[in-house]
RNA sequence: GCGGGUGUGGCGAAAUGGUAACCGCAUCUGACUCAAAAUCAGACGGGGGCAACCCCUUGCCGGUUCGAGUCCGGCCACCCGCACCA
């Protein structure tokens, strides 16, 4: 990195300070819980951060982009609720306090002090105070008593399940937060584990989380895209097939499929090797035995990997069939088969599905056709290869014989529910949320357990159930389970000695709902009716893709049930999603191959690069998402120390598209402050004077004021749709202007033009570069009051519209010349002109022109014949 | 495998179906300076031509259109998500 060494004009460092002590003071950020029924609202919300300890590039781009939106709607008169918080619960902290003795809350309140600070820098304009932290007991304890709600309207439900069980934590993981196999911030291998659990019933409104997607029109599409496939909807049938002898208390065994038109193509069935059913066999037979056990060890790890094998074992358990009486069929445990989907239990029809017909040419087992595509001769077609998954006509298959696919499976669904053997059914990937967690520092769910009286709910009087404060740290599992007095209690219903529940929530539930408590922060309820209905939902939601499913579906979900339970009546958290793309460095290794951080590293003109103190020769690696590991982080309170926030916070707009990936380099910085001390130098040529209107203008103040004005109306449409950078480059095109007109002739018109310009800029940058603007609004003469309070600036249409436009002139859709025209020309005159143009006529002479195209104001286009 | 996205100068990029490359970064040249930095001015997709101008160029091939970076079809590459979902 460069020191600069230049003369500094604009005093950031004293500036910035004194200007977020400025609003603070006029108190500009802060809204009351229930907005003006008279102006309208806006909810700007950016991702509310993990307090790791200090704010990382990736926070500085999230947050910025946020406070862009925030002031720039407060500018157009919106009343802005923009707050900000913590999400303060997690593992981190407990590891802290087993690495090096520190309480998890005193690690956390301090990391959360840390990156206020860091945040305050960056000068947003956030009403601080609503913040709050998921671990203040004012927060979960609310969230304890939604938890109660919910579990007596029904929403809750506690039932012995297999988890997820990660060694590594000692806890339980969602499905979602098991990542090819390993838990997803251990990286361990996960298990299978039986455990009794709480589960928010989120499948209860899975058609709901599905169809209403559709109207989530301000949502990126891929994200849309990924939850749907999420809940996952599927049309089949579920089918039972009679078992001939009973087994594990089932007389039949029940399946799902979506293809009940390939049902006389079975061929056997399958089941899980967690089927109750494969319990039974296994439990009097070693072999079935041995086999679940190996599966289970596999677990959804190595499965996931190695995809190819197919293996099973054949229990000797034998069912019938629905539509084939008298034929009896094997059942085989599995290991394709999954328990979390459908039933559990499949049947095999090789010839149609590829996972079956491997199965059945590694066992030997009939492959027998039934769907017939077209051109093929149902007496001879035959499945060798691979199997068949298209469109045909059913054959072999008895009442079903020559209808379409479609066709048979409604006449497939029609007779199983005629005989009772099944039906047609809707099924869904989405399961039930797991939220129970093995851990210390999270909110503790709020049920007693007594051997008399069973599951007692917490009763409401004794919220918020805290944490203690004393715990130790020095063996592994629940601190919370060895503590020595706190989960003792007495049963709330029969008085008699019980047990407090020692888990705590997944974290994901602190944050699926810390939208609706930033409305009113310190409620004794957890939401106020009045402050949710005047702020929700949230118009704006900005943060990473990485939350595109779990934290946004949990969230969506928390919103339903805060319906039913009378809290909320917008089922809908976030009417508009930003998910804003990842921050970037090029990655650096010294010679033996350890990773060096940016600051250590001097690049050379000849585009090599050396070690800043060592003087080794370092080699450029990738450039790719900054992380600790491979040290191509930069630290935001370093350039905010060196450049300022203001400029900070320009280099991040003005380099790409938000949602795309951006490259942080030291020569975009150091040009957004080159920007940031160009500006104030300008502005400094207007200070002074306060010129009135005049009663006419130059040429070349016109032209600024209309440059000015113009700028105005780009940079709006620019705002509005998120496009930063380009509204940058029509400010940059302003500042250009300005320096133009400065070099012509300087009359009393010309005066009030320039600082008309200046004026414009310092507000049309206010959103990205707040303290600039400030500073320079404050040096103009005739101003008053804080940017951060004034309107909008207002293009005036006369000056927008163009006073001459440039048409482009095609001969056969190639340029040829251009002409100047008034706006609005009559075409006849801008095609006379056109074809006058000495190119055009030369192109023309001799031809036959067959059509003449006119786009008013944009274009001429002269076809000629061949 | 399925789904989504992206592909434009050295780089980040811009472009309601209507002048491709605005603006910035980097680079080069000039002014200022004893000198450097900063600042200011200029050049900057490729090729041809003394010039006027001309040709080529938005991953590739084709189509629609007076006109395609943009719309349609088919490929290729890369990125992301999901993935034995029955």
């Amino acid at each position: 990195m460069n020191e600069i060494a230049a003369p500094v004009s604009y005093d950031f460092a004293a500036a910035e300070p004194a200007w977020q002590r400025a609003w603070a003071d006029a108190r500009c950020f802060e809204v009351d819980d229930v907005p003006d029924a008279g102006r309208p609202k806006y909810y700007v919300l950016e991702m509310f951060p993990y307090p790791s300890g200090k704010i990382h590039m990736g926070h500085v781009r999230n947050y910025t982009l946020g406070d862009v939106v925030a002031r720039y709607k407060r500018a157009r008169g919106f009343q802005v609720l923009h707050p900000m918080g913590w999400d303060a619960f997690g593992l981190p902290a407990e590891n802290a306090a087993r690495e090096r003795g520190i309480h998890p809350g005193t690690w956390t309140r301090s990391n959360i002090a840390n990156m206020r600070a860091e945040l305050q820098r960056m000068g947003l304009s956030i009403d601080w105070r609503r913040e709050f932290a998921t671990c203040d007991a004012d927060y979960y304890g609310q969230q304890q008593r939604l938890f109660l709600d919910f579990l007596a309207a029904g929403l809750v439900e506690r039932r012995e399940s297999w988890v997820n069980w990660d060694p590594a934590d000692g806890t339980v993981l969602a499905n979602e937060q098991v990542i090819d196999g390993r838990g997803w911030r251990s990286g361990a291998l996960v298990e299978k584990k039986l455990l009794s659990q709480w589960f928010f019933r989120i499948t209860q409104f899975a058609p709901d989380l599905l169809a209403a997607l559709d109207g989530l029109n301000r949502w990126p599409e891929r994200v849309r895209t990924m939850q749907a496939k999420w809940i996952g909807r599927s049309e089949g049938a579920r089918v039972r097939f009679p078992l001939d002898v009973p087994e594990a208390g089932l007389s039949d065994l029940e399946v799902f499929t979506t293809r009940p038109d390939t049902l006389f193509g079975m061929s056997f069935v399958a089941v899980a090797p967690e089927h109750p059913l494969a319990a039974s066999v296994a439990a009097r037979n070693e072999a079935a035995a041995s086999f679940v056990a190996e599966c289970r060890r596999m677990g959804t790890s190595e499965a996931a990997i190695e995809t190819a094998e197919k293996r099973g074992f054949d229990t000797g358990v034998r069912v019938g069939h629905p539509f084939l009486p008298g034929r009896s069929f094997p059942v085989w445990i599995a290991n394709f088969v999954l328990m979390e989907y459908g039933t559990g239990a499949i049947f095999g029809c090789p010839a149609h599905d590829q996972r079956d017909f491997d199965f059945a040419t590694a066992y030997g087992l009939p492959i027998p056709p039934v769907v017939v595509p077209q051109g093929e001769d149902a007496a001879t077609f035959a499945v060798t290869d691979r199997a068949y998954d298209g469109p045909g006509l059913i054959a072999n298959s008895g009442f079903l014989d020559g209808l379409t696919n479609d066709a048979a499976k409604a006449a497939a669904i029609r007779a199983l529910e005629a005989t009772g053997a099944g039906n047609g059914v809707v099924n869904w990937r989405l399961r039930d949320w797991g939220i129970s967690r093995q851990r210390y520092w999270g909110c503790p769910i709020p049920i007693i357990h007594c051997a008399a009286c069973g599951v007692v709910p917490a009763p409401l009087d004794t919220l918020p159930i805290r944490l203690p404060e004393d715990v130790s740290f020095d063996r592994p599992g629940n601190p919370l389970d060895h503590h020595p007095t706190w989960k003792h209690v007495a049963c709330p219903q029969c008085g008699g000695p019980a047990a407090r529940e020692t888990d705590t929530f997944d974290t994901f539930v602190d944050s699926s709902w810390y939208y609706a408590r930033f409305c009113s922060p310190n409620a004794d309820v957890p939401v106020t009716r009045a402050a949710v209905d005047g702020w929700l939902p949230v118009d704006q939601y900005i943060g990473g893709i990485e939350h595109a499913i779990l934290h946004l579906l949990y969230s969506r979900f928390f919103a339903r049930a805060m319906c039913e339970t009378g809290y909320l009546a917008v089922r809908e958290p976030f009417a508009g999603l930003f998910t804003q793309g990842m921050v970037t460095h090029e990655s650096y290794r010294g010679a033996d191959g350890r990773w060096l951080y940016p600051e250590d590293v001097e690049r050379r003109p000849d585009g090599s690069a050396v070690a800043r103190h060592t003087g080794e020769t370092v080699t450029v690696g990738r450039i790719e998402a900054m992380s600790k590991s491979k040290r191509n982080t930069v630290d935001p309170g370093a350039i905010v120390g060196r450049y300022g926030a203001d400029t900070a916070r320009w280099f991040i707009l003005s380099d790409n598209p938000p949602e795309r990936d951006m490259e942080w380099t030291e020569a975009g910085v150091a040009g957004g402050y080159r920007f940031v001390q160009r500006l104030y130098r300008l502005a400094q040529g207007s200070a002074g004077e306060a010129p009135a209107f005049p009663e006419s203008f130059g040429p070349d103040a016109m032209a600024l004021r209309r440059a000015t004005h113009r700028t105005i109306a780009l940079v709006t449409a620019s705002f509005e749709s998120f496009a930063f950078n380009v509204a940058v480059a029509r400010i940059y095109e302003l500042a250009g202007a300005i320096a133009d007109a400065d070099k012509n002739v300087n009359d009393y018109g010309m005066k009030f033009a320039r600082r008309e310009a200046i004026e414009t800029l310092a507000r049309l940058v206010a959103p990205a570069m707040p303290h600039l603007a400030e500073e320079i609004y404050a040096s103009l003469p005739g101003t008053s009051g804080l940017v951060a309070n004034a309107a909008w600036p207002e293009a005036d249409p006369a000056l927008v519209a163009a006073q001459s436009v440039t048409i482009a002139v095609q001969v056969m859709g190639k340029l040829r010349a251009t002409i100047e025209a008034a706006p609005g020309a009559p075409a006849d005159a801008v095609i006379a002109a056109a074809a006058a143009e000495p190119n055009v006529a030369r192109l023309l002479d001799g031809k036959r022109v067959v059509k003449r195209i006119h786009v008013p104001d944009r274009i001429v286009n002269f076809v000629v014949a061949p």
